[in-house]
DNA sequence: CGCTCATGGATTGCATACAAATCCTTGCTA
DNA sequence: TAGCAAGGATTTGTATGCAATCCATGAGCG
């Protein structure tokens, strides 16, 4: 695996917590590499958003405000639910078909509380729509904003209700897909993401009566 | 300026066409430094999604296919739409009015066809709003939609009309952020975007009768 | 006692040297 | 003459050394 991934990895599976300090010869060493590769790693891993690096003062891993949690999940909503639409547009049976097998595997894993599996299915599914989709730009839009430490541990916040919605949302992403209905894959794509913050952030604040 | 901004510059400027080949030693002669920050740059430009670089086969301008072009602007509507909205929620009348500012200078710049500091006004116009929406996530989501050589040549499109057009649009959203209208300030925005696509990629099919 | 400034240690930024991989040419063979 | 193989040339990947910058500690002065 290329340097950039196990950084990635290292990083996204909380080995460094957002805001530690990322030392170039510390990585060097622990990754058995020269420092070169590792800012080379650096510094496309700041592109994505995920380090913050300062000129002469090294990198950071980047700490995301709370607030742009929900951000991100606003924007998922939009770019994800375009990523739906035109897959639902575009996919062929057999492509819907994958789709719905990844999203019954992901049922049955979510059942059985086996979180690790689920979390491998989810970016398979979410993944596999984005590629039918078909664009490179809306892949490259999506990665920063999925590549998020608090992102991975989604589901160690869902109780059972949320982990059975979001399973079945997937397997209702499918049908639209195979339906080929672009406003229906599109609507419950916005509902997933919009359910899925509600579980990480708990309820919205409404206005006071 | 850094060496990533002067690659980047070189890139949108034109002077590597996409597909083109950037060698390590060419780009560091011609930056005046070594390969080690063009190799930083490059692989920063990566993650930009501006270069593909292939390993040890080196890299070569992006070659954004012609369809992804309609997909940079459905993002853009919607993300921008977000900003747009988020701006108009949050923006003080100071805000709003500096962003007047910009937007009218845009239109006297565009009545005189001074291309130049349209191109400017406009990426201050935008990059203002979504600043004033405060969301880093929501900012870097953009910049890889908007570096995009493609884009840098938008008005070089775009007849008296909808060149006014665009003016006007300006004007508008800053006027719905005054007015604190979330859901007008969106709707322009996203008004905005397709006419610019429309000018750019001239009519979209419609369906035949 | 507190503030300023200098000095030392540590860390990043850059350049260069070497290793590995790729490509391109050239010569041989069928 | 077309195809292939081998070897050199070019290019990328990595390591290391040196220069520049930054931060902290402590001495000197008000």
């Amino acid at each position: 695996m290329s340097v950039v991934d196990d950084l990635r990895d290292l990083i996204l599976r909380g080995r460094y917590a957002p805001g530690a300090r990322l030392g170039e010869v510390e990585l060097a060493e622990t990754l058995g590499v020269s420092r070169t590769p590792v800012r080379e790693a650096l510094r496309r891993l700041q592109a994505e958003g995920l380090v913050e690096v300062v000129a002469n003062r090294g990198a950071r891993v980047a700490e995301h405000p709370a607030g742009d949690l929900e951000t991100v999940f606003e924007l998922r909503a939009r770019i994800e639910g375009l990523a739906a639409r035109q897959a639902a547009a575009v996919a062929t049976a057999e492509d819907a078909d994958r789709l719905h097998g990844i999203a019954v595997a992901l049922r049955e894993h979510a059942e059985r509380h086996d979180l690790d599996a689920v979390y491998r299915l989810n970016a398979d599914f979410h993944q596999g729509l984005v590629r039918l989709g078909g664009s490179a730009v809306l892949a490259q839009s999506l990665s920063a904003l999925i590549h998020s430490p608090v992102l991975l541990r989604t589901y160690g916040s869902f109780d059972a209700e949320a982990m059975r919605r979001s399973a079945d949302h997937h397997i209702e992403i499918a049908a639209a897909v195979r339906a080929g209905d672009p406003d229906w894959a599109e609507a419950v794509m916005r509902a997933h993401l919009f359910s899925a913050r509600a579980s990480l952030l708990g309820p919205r604040r409404r206005d006071d009566g």
